[in-house]
RNA sequence: GAGGAGGUAGCUCAGUCGGUAGAGCAACGGAUUUUUAAUCCGUAGGUCCGGGGUUCGAUCCCCCGCCUCCUCACCA
């Protein structure tokens, strides 16, 4: 790099390459002295290089050159006379542009040509304009030039052939029209000798310029990352991209339109709250300056929704954004699409048959077929699914039974997991997550999940211990999830307090081991020590270091324990303050935990470090505070006072937009249905 | 969070067992009146992701960092 400038058949350059006949012994030799000759040229090139500079701005480099090259001829067209008389000021920049015909609708101007017809070039179709993206461009000659334009649906050839437009109009094209630039274009239809529906343009303006230079015109753009942040791009370069998105937005308003023909009603309720409810993720947190609180963004409609049923409105449904503050993988990201539908005196049932009627409807009018083709298998969503029971899963592809708790933890332990530490909840749905949602490729329903996982949902009416609910698959991935939904305040309630107090209890034996392990920790470092001091003698340095080492550690432990000291008194308290239904007594828990004088600053301070950075040595300690805090565990009063002025017994189900639309489009990734999915910002150059 | 792959011209990608980086497309100049990823001749274009180290010499080897992708984990 530092000789480029003697360029490629600089003199310098030339002898380096000789290098390889240089015999190896004389390498350095030779080496050596082509960096000092190097360095002399280089300084001299400095300083001329300094005299020069401010006289002119240089020629440039790179993307900067192509960029000044076509703002050259952008300048060019918006300053012929011609253009200037026709269009006025900025030409290139364009206006309202009226009466344009799209692309596809031209080519069906076009007869379709019998099998062996000879296009007879000489016959015109007709007059139309046209507006598109200009991707293509072949010069015959100074006189003809074929371009390939694209609108949103198609693409097709236009010439601007002398014959039929103005002399001067196709020169000045010529020089200053570059791939991508948005042109307008006036012309008759017609076959070229070679049967090509052609437009043969008799008026053409730039309506706008692109100054940046396009991508490889054959290639396009395979870099993932430019594709997802500068959806622009892809979209012009990639039509299976522009595909999945048409597709995404017919299947949303065709969503729309089959619940709104079934008398559904659409509403729209908070995304900011005070408590997110409705689902047992990780909500975004935000702060509302006007009443100085904090607030979240929601992570389920579920029950606002539902207090729209106790206000009588009997069949509602939303469709918008959810944000979860969890991990990001091909199926995951942080902001995504659902839509929930409330049906009042309706059940399971009816759920049923709403998902399976809608998601047959969409692969068939949007895909043409109610078997679409996944990762190279077919999926198939001819109604009626199939109904699979949970338990029966569990067994058939874990060959456990949902209330084996010892098969449960040795199957776990196989797969390679601890079972120590998971409630029974969580070890049911690990085991069926790893076992059984691999087979669930068809869609199908899988029903009767024990209760105790769906804290919203109506007790099954002839088995108590199972949920009234349904989860849909499809390519194994859950694709919706319903209930016939919990309407009774008091079971509510409880179901409620049941969840947070299990957390509590955890969280408090946790808190005891996590105590006795530091206590063993900083015993056995000090016993290391001594026995390695009295093993082998060691200097002055290194004593005073280990010392030092040992103070760091010995301070750090205090720091956690009394954390840890603190932890177990909220525990605790929450726990021992009975009945946890207030969400007040929760809150000035919360108060307390900030304010307690037991906690010093210097433990505070040491918690807030803790987060901020991404030590692991105390992650478990971390996890528990952050779960003191969760405020998914918060019992929404609100909603269950909306219970008790009585629900309607109703069926309720939540569908996942963004994965219908993955399974619809073929795509691999919930990035490549995402418009403009989560990506980490770039580093902003200074 | 763990492992693996990757970051080279505007784009798509080669390459260097460490000797000063190449092709196609795009760009620029020219030829060409029915091409269609047009063709032909010529020209220019680079912080080889960033920072340190080893070396006469690093795009290549070593260390640290940034970003992306894939697999897994987390996420009803």
């Amino acid at each position: 790099m530092r000789i480029a400038y003697l360029g490629k058949k600089g003199k310098l350059k030339a002898a380096m390459a000789q290098m390889g006949t240089v015999s190896k012994e004389d390498r350095p030799k030779v080496g050596q002295h082509a960096n000092e000759v190097g360095a002399k040229i280089e300084a001299a090139f400095a300083e001329a290089q300094a005299r020069i500079a401010g006289a002119s701005g240089g020629a440039g480099a790179g993307i900067e050159m192509l960029k000044q090259e076509r703002l050259a001829k952008l300048k060019r067209y918006n300053e012929d006379p011609q253009i200037v008389a026709k269009y006025g000021k900025d030409a290139a920049w364009g206006g309202k542009f009226e009466n344009v015909t799209p692309i596809a609708e031209a080519l069906k101007k076009f007869p379709p040509l019998k099998e062996g017809e000879q296009p007879k070039s000489e016959t015109a179709f007709g007059k139309v304009r046209i507006a598109a993206r200009m991707t293509l461009r072949r010069d015959q000659s100074k006189k003809l030039i074929f371009l390939t334009v694209q609108d949103q649906d198609a693409s097709m050839q236009v010439a601007l052939w002398n014959q039929k437009l103005n002399e001067q109009t196709l020169a000045l094209l010529r020089d200053t029209l570059d791939l991508w630039d948005i042109v307008g274009f006036d012309g008759e239809l017609a076959y070229t000798q070679k049967g090509e529906p052609t437009l043969w343009a008799t008026e053409a303006r730039i309506l706008s310029k692109c100054i940046l230079p396009p991508p490889d015109k054959h290639h396009g753009i395979h870099d993932k990352e430019i594709r997802y942040r500068q959806r622009y791009l892809d979209l012009i370069a990639s039509p299976e991209s522009r595909r999945t998105f048409i597709l995404r937005s017919k299947a949303v308003a065709r969503t729309r339109r089959y619940l709104d023909e079934k008398g559904f009603l659409e509403v729209e309720t908070p995304v900011l709250q005070t408590i997110p409810g409705g689902a047992a993720a990780r909500p975004f947190k935000t702060h509302l300056n006007a009443l100085g609180i904090d607030m979240y963004l929601r992570i389920a409609t579920e029950i606002p929704l539902k207090k729209l049923l106790v206000g009588g409105l009997e069949k509602v449904y939303e469709l918008g954004r959810l944000f979860r503050n969890e991990g990001v993988d091909y199926s995951h990201n942080p902001e995504f699409t659902t839509f929930e539908a409330y049906q009042a005196y309706g059940n399971l049932d009816d759920m049923m048959a709403l998902t399976e009627g809608l998601v047959s409807t969409l692969a068939q009018e949007l895909t043409g077929s109610t078997t679409i083709t996944w990762r190279g298998k077919p999926v198939k969503f001819a109604a009626p699914w199939p109904r699979l029971d949970y338990c029966e899963l569990l067994k058939k592809h874990a060959g456990v039974a949902y209330d084996d708790e010892a098969g449960l933890d040795r199957k776990l332990k196989e797969l390679g997991e601890d079972p120590s530490g998971m409630t029974h909840v969580d070890k049911i749905d690990a085991v069926f997550g790893s076992c059984a949602e691999e087979h669930l490729w068809d869609a199908c329903f899988v029903i009767n999940q024990p209760v105790e996982m769906s804290p919203l949902c109506k007790a099954h009416p002839q088995n108590p211990k199972l949920a009234h609910r349904f989860e849909a698959f499809a390519a194994k991935l859950e694709i919706a999830n319903a209930y016939s939904e919990l309407n009774d305040p008091i079971e509510q309630e409880n179901r409620l307090t049941d969840q947070f107090g299990k957390y509590m209890n955890d969280d408090l034996d946790l808190l005891s081991e996590y105590q006795d392990q530091i206590d063993k920790d900083l015993a056995d470092l000090e016993n290391r020590v001594n026995s390695l001091k009295a093993s082998s003698p060691i200097t002055d340095a290194e004593t005073s270091s280990v010392a030092k080492v040992l103070a760091q550690l010995k301070e750090e432990n205090s720091l956690v324990k009394n954390l840890v000291r603190y932890g177990v008194h909220i525990a605790h308290n929450l726990v021992q303050s009975g009945k946890l239904g207030s969400n007040q007594k929760f809150a000035d828990a919360f108060k307390n935990f900030a304010r307690t004088s037991e906690i010093s600053d210097r433990s505070r301070k040491f918690l807030v470090d803790l987060r901020s950075s991404n030590q692991s040595r105390h992650k478990d300690l971390l996890k528990i505070f952050e779960r003191f805090s969760d405020p998914s565990l918060l019992i929404d009063r609100d909603f269950l006072c909306a219970l008790e002025h009585g629900m309607p017994p109703a069926g309720g189900m939540g569908m996942g937009i963004d994965r219908i639309t993955m399974l619809l489009a073929g795509a691999d990734s919930i990035r490549d249905v995402i418009l403009f999915p989560l990506m980490r910002p770039e580093e902003k150059q200074p």
